[in-house]
DNA sequence: ACAAATTTTATTGATTTAGGTAAAAAATAT
DNA sequence: ATATTTTTTACCTAAATCAATAAAATTTGT
């Protein structure tokens, strides 16, 4: 993992936003906020999810890269899916309707 | 990880299914299915997602705890929301409605 | 059957997760 | 303000990811 700094900060700076980064920030806020729902905390929810407290803790602030079965078990310790954890509703990315039968030219799919 | 066995010889064993185990295996279907669809072989979406081919295949075959930020560069290159890819829309999670203001209790939790 | 392409498996090495423990910092109570 | 709880951070060790490469196995096409 590299810089740490909150989008605001990155845009006010005009610095490129490191997309993986922020995905893991925003899905440990989402964790931080389904735990807050239940009325748990670091400890309880680390216990549940079969984790140590510190490593939850670097997973909700987004300092740490963790690996999915790590999200699920998270995620099932909280009772919701896994898939709510890393969604953003709002940027949901376009879905392309049909498969071009001759395959694809990789150059303008980057 | 651990063992690696199909859920049927599992089952006819009378094993226990590894649920984490059963979770990557299904991830890495779906994102086969969906490499697939684009007509992409394991080369070129690897390529496009910029990790390793064989690295690629151990986790279409469900043999790698990939990390998420992984997940999300193979979803992003198959322009997938990386939601879609580790979400059994069938099983899933029920969403319990409300929220005991006074906590819970965690020994009817797990 | 043969050749080519695709996929799987193995190995080595660098980087990282994650557990455990402990201590520091912050937030919440009394 | 003081005490308690909660959260953050640091250090260490073990285990796992991942890249890179090469070789084996499988699939596909001619």
């Amino acid at each position: 993992m590299a810089v740490l700094l909150p989008n605001a900060i990155k845009r006010m700076i005009g610095m490129p936003h490191d997309t993986d980064q922020d995905r893991l920030i925003r899905t440990g806020g989402r964790i931080r906020a389904a735990r807050g729902a239940r009325g748990l905390n670091l400890h309880e929810l680390a216990r549940l999810s079969g984790i140590s407290t510190s490593a939850l803790s670097l997973i909700e602030t987004g300092q740490r890269d963790l690996r999915l079965t790590t999200l699920c078990r998270i995620a099932a310790a909280l009772r919701v899916s896994a898939g709510d954890l890393l969604e953003d509703r709002d940027e949901e990315v376009p879905q392309p309707a049909a498969v071009r039968p001759g395959g694809y030219d990789l150059g303008d799919y980057t």
